[in-house]
DNA sequence: ATTTTACGTCAGTGTTGTTGACATTCCAAG
DNA sequence: CTTGGAATGTCAACAACACTGACGTAAAAT
């Protein structure tokens, strides 16, 4: 299991245990620091984390219904309900019945919803955009290679079937 | 604030609005497939993300004080306190009172502690070095880059001062 | 001697995840 | 057409883990 650094050439220098420690730390610190922002602005409004992430993905597939958002992102839809309910109370989520299929609720943002995405996703972007100006395309590139090979591979099928700007 | 994509050339194209929302969503996908495998292994022993960051870095600076654990996570000590106590309770972290100053104490693990340790992290290099040789060593590079870039700067100083194999 | 620092603990609260129970709707087999 | 099961979504209760605030102890610093 132990890939020795002595042992590594360069080519291999950067499967070292210790070097992949590193990148696993990156992507800790890395992670806090990619949400430190929005977390900052969801704290004023009284919301957490798993209200931006529907608020995200509603933006994102507007109609979308409770259990496609359910595969998305990964939780029960009891939880997802939850939030739900607290941002449709609050304005900020529509929910509409389908008319095919009357089970299915049809979530889309309302206006104010559709203000709080954009200021919760200016401040990420603003941090991904420095990010990727301080380091250039080529990294950038790099860096969304490794982020697609990290993910689980249906979720990775799903990512990639996102068109680049839908 | 938002580019358009007519209007930019190649060197620009990566960081239109929509690319960087698609950077975005990367993030959490891949952050998503970086902590399952862990969190599986930690759901057996009745364990939670929180007990990981902090086996993770004991293991990475044997002899640490609780202060600066806290400095490292970025969680209140009361949080940390309730994690670290279970951890001793169950013989996987030691607590020794500082010699030197005696209101300190260091924390270390135990051969239970250093065998979770390891079968952690072997589970998220795996992921990350099976990620790394997909991609090869440029995109690695690059990945680190942007990691880097997006932490805040007290982190990323604490990170950069990490030596790449200790 | 007083203040500050380091650590631990108790109590209370909020977000977010879980499971269990239940209502509604659709669809297909009898 | 009816009935039973599957799919969709809601409500209730509970657990994990973060937070704040207050307090206590011991030791170091001033």
């Amino acid at each position: 299991m132990a890939q020795d650094a002595r042992s590594g050439g360069e080519a291999l220098l950067f499967l070292t245990d210790e070097q992949l420690r590193k990148g696993i730390e990156a992507m800790f610190f890395a992670y806090r620091g990619f949400t430190a922002d929005p977390d900052r602005i969801l704290q004023q409004y009284g919301y957490g984390r798993a209200h931006h992430r529907a608020v995200h993905f509603i933006h994102r597939s507007p109609g979308t219904t409770v259990n496609n958002l359910l595969g998305i992102l990964g939780v029960t839809k009891q939880s997802l309900n939850r939030v739900l309910r607290t941002l449709i109370e609050d304005g900020l989520v529509e929910s509409r019945v389908g008319t095919r299929d009357k089970r299915e609720r049809h979530l889309f943002l309302t206006e104010a919803g559709i203000a709080l995405e954009r200021e919760l996703s200016d401040a990420q972007r603003k941090r991904m955009r420095d990010a990727y100006r301080a380091v250039g395309p080529d990294a950038v590139a790099g860096f969304r290679k490794v982020l697609e090979a990290m993910m689980e591979p249906e979720y990775r099928r799903y990512f990639k079937s996102l068109k680049e700007g839908e």
